[in-house]
DNA sequence: TATGAATGAGGGTTCATTCAT
DNA sequence: TATGAATGAACCCTCATTCAT
């Protein structure tokens, strides 16, 4: 039941906290075990002894950020009734998580774009990012049945450009840009309430010309 | 001007074929110049010689690639003299070629997430990233000038979710899902004709009862 | 005298166990004290307690096995009366000893013939292996004297010989060989006691056309 | 057909030579890359570019030395016509080739004695080992049938003891023991012809009392 | 113009050992 | 008596780059 010691437990919270700031800092790429426990203000050998090897190190990182920032979301999302409440709860709040824990989220992206196993394929890409963006496409294709949401898009790419889109603050913040994450968020929930709401014929007039791309 | 020989050139093409698809398939981090070198049939000397260093490769291969894709996409959207239909016409293109120029894009997009300077700051920012968003962004803020776009959103925030929707699309071909481009960018085109069209007030009621996200 | 209590010893006993089936399994280099440690179901902290260090639990591991092995073989020896019966009987009981203790003497033989000090000089090969030659030397030595084997052999070179023709078990059992000991240790008995016994023109008529071999 | 230029061969030769002594010097355990490097007056990072790992360094440092000995011994066998004449060249041209190439084989046997892969298994045994001891069962057993040899032993375990004794040899050198390996190999010969010479009934008298050892 | 050779810093990891508890 | 924590050296290897040819 115990089996982890509070000192423990206290080193492996600081080296992952080190560790997000450096891969936030750095990227992915740049942030080696030296220069984590140089953050850490430890050496590269305590690293290993807790974690085993930088690959723990990472998984366990992310799978804490996304434990926190579901634990975040969640509850505000189920407190909407409506579709287009819980969608908008979604971007906001999913903003709101990151504006709050900037480094965490530049992290993640990092990681997940990024970690690659010794061969080049990716390491996250099931197991987090089509995760959450099949979640997505669960709750759009649902209000789609209950007429709520409009029936003509497919709620796969809709679920895509959504993802897209948020994903794409973090990067921005790591850049320094000076961005308005409320006034962001804001935005972007307005873009997708209009992008999904019923009444609309999907195919507007110049969709109609369009020319077969191939 | 020229400057350089017939073979010169075939020659740093040849190696920006082998970088183009050594990225694409490997990922940034595991493209060695080794590995690019074994992929281009050649030595990592003839690289350096050619290229004077990895980075200097890295910026060709960005420029030739953007420069192929901006003439690509530019007569098309050129072509189209409504709004929306320019705005259509970025999206099916962008997507057009990066259907016909899968490594091309996948390889683009690894190495504006990735590429880094020694000391962790990112390298193609703001020269290939943000650029793409600010002509987008202007493109958009003309028309709602004119009055074919609704007034109600920052032309920022459209443009960003534009680019990310589109970005999203190579990472996702990298893990070789099977993507019907045609479809997805028909959509994506969809979406944002209908997020950008005028008669519309943009606040819709929910965003009337949004908490302060803090 | 005592100074050690009874569970001191017990422990002691168990991490010897513990190394002595990690060094057969794994081989002495590959039998690091974690491997150990984890064999024997602790921490590497108490083998280092018990023991000091790695060298001195490797060196008790040994004394005890050589022990162990010298208890089992010598009232074997000592029964026989004659020369022939003795070297049969030291043969035939030390195979017997490792067919009945194998990975004691798998990891007996790893460690003579790899345990080395930072200085890569040997640590024990004047104390275990030319110990076990000097003695079987001594036995020839002394029934060529009676009379009892003949005289023109070489009682260090035989006594080489047979070590080494025992020794080479182990390790052919470590490699999952499947040899009949028995079988095995009546040949090698058979072979050592033609090759020992009187009556004999040591040269034979090949070896006095031996050209000198340099 | 060239594949390998001048300095490269040079170079790998060094190196080979280099690890051999190293090896034979301190052992197979403490021979780390940095060591041989240091012997061969160059940087690990050489080794790395010649042999792509240390792997590959040791198994062309076998090959090399394997063939070697194979091309020492093999003409000095089939000089000899008779079944004991070819034993006794086998045994004595293999001294001598050890004598005249002491570190080789003192590393060689280091080598097979030793080198683990990752998971423990023996890197060497099948390759080196049991090779060398099936070449000389098949000749014994040849002139077994013959008649040269007498029928009554077990020509693998005979093959196993032949060679076990010739090993035991390089092991002995290592330790600085003032050898006299043409005595030896003298002794050697001897003690295995007379060990397979014909006319002979195998089984003494001692053995008939032999007690079942379990 | 091209190549093979070499370099040196840095990568992650294993290890025996020390130390405070 | 035992443990968890930490250390620091050494390990093999990868990498971009330099240099002589």
């Amino acid at each position: 039941m115990t089996g982890r010691t509070f000192t423990e437990t206290a080193r492996r919270a600081q080296i992952i906290a080190a560790a997000i700031d450096t891969i936030a800092e750095l990227g992915y790429g740049q942030a080696s075990l030296a220069r984590i426990a140089e953050t850490a203000g430890t050496s590269k050998g305590v690293i290993i002894y807790h974690f085993g090897g930088k690959d723990e190190l990472i998984r366990e990182l992310v799978a804490e950020v996304v434990a926190r920032g579901v634990a975040y979301m969640e509850p505000r999302i189920e407190a909407e009734q409506t579709g287009a409440g819980k969608l908008r709860a979604y971007i906001e709040s999913n903003l709101a998580f990151m504006r709050e824990n900037r480094n965490h989220m530049v992290a993640i992206v990092e990681i997940v774009l990024n970690a690659r196993a010794a061969d080049g394929s990716r390491l996250y890409d099931f197991a987090v990012q089509d995760e959450g963006v099949a979640a997505l496409q669960q709750l759009l294709a649902y209000f789609q049945g209950t007429g709520e949401f409009r029936a003509g898009f497919d709620p796969h790419v809709m679920a895509m450009a959504i993802r897209a889109s948020i994903n794409a603050v973090p990067a921005q913040l790591a850049r320094g840009s000076a961005l308005d994450i409320g006034h962001h968020a804001h935005e972007l929930a307005d873009l997708f309430r209009i992008a999904t709401r019923p009444g609309e014929s999907p195919a507007g007039p110049s969709a109609s010309q369009r020319p077969s791309e191939e």
